[in-house]
DNA sequence: TCCTTATTTCCAGAATTATCGAAATATATT
DNA sequence: AATATATTTCGATAATTCTGGAAATAAGGA
């Protein structure tokens, strides 16, 4: 039987790997935590509503995007702890010891840093 | 048309999205710069040749992972440059600005720099 | 209550992906 | 050349996922 870790794993990158949802998931990162109802998103990136809270029910139970009612909208936005720790297991152990070996990984992770 | 970046990251997540993948992704990521012929990936792993070619191939279309042949084995290797890429791709303007917002993103990536 | 807006649920067909046995290819050894 | 090892390719079935139309649910306003 596979950890739960790796299955949890690929359930988030599952919900990223469609170009519609990731570019959902893109979109509420930027938009920050208080996060954008439903019909803006749908607005935005133009797809029907139907289509769009499809996605939007594979992003949030991946536990990538959490949801709230307000009034008659909903609000969606990203999460950002289960973001860290997606990318988080994707570096897990990737030095092994050896620093020169995930040089291009510690470059990105001074990026994140800055902010 | 979507973006050119967006369809590789897709590429990229779609590959790395299925247990055995992620499994052999992760795996040659530990195993570091010499890489890991394929067939002992699969006896690592215990899962049929036949299959884990398909999968490799798949990584390996993604960029993720590369081969080169020696005697009768291919030995692949994980592509520490595609994965920072993709890792940097979904993290790209997580903080528009605001440091506080993406501080668990951010705490990922002073772990990675610790190497 | 009636109407409008906002979003979700249901459903079915279309498309894509995963898996494995069998055969084929490539390299090395004797 | 014949054989063994390593890996890939082919082909067919099984399983999963995607999409959009239509209907249902939820909330606010007249």
């Amino acid at each position: 039987m596979a950890s739960q870790k790796i299955v949890k794993a690929v359930e988030a990158l599952s919900a990223l790997a469609h170009e519609g949802r990731l570019s959902v998931f893109r979109l509420l990162v930027r938009a920050g935590p208080d996060g954008l109802a439903a019909g803006d998103i749908a607005r935005k990136l133009d797809v029907l509503p139907n289509t769009l809270s499809a996605n939007l029910t594979v992003l949030a139970t991946a536990g990538l995007v959490s949801s709230r009612r307000d009034g008659r909208s909903i609000i969606y936005k990203a999460d950002y702890d289960r973001m860290a720790g997606l990318l988080n297991f994707l570096i897990e152990d990737c030095c092994n010891g050896d620093a020169s070996i995930c040089a291009p990984v510690a470059a990105v992770a001074a990026k994140a840093a800055c902010c």
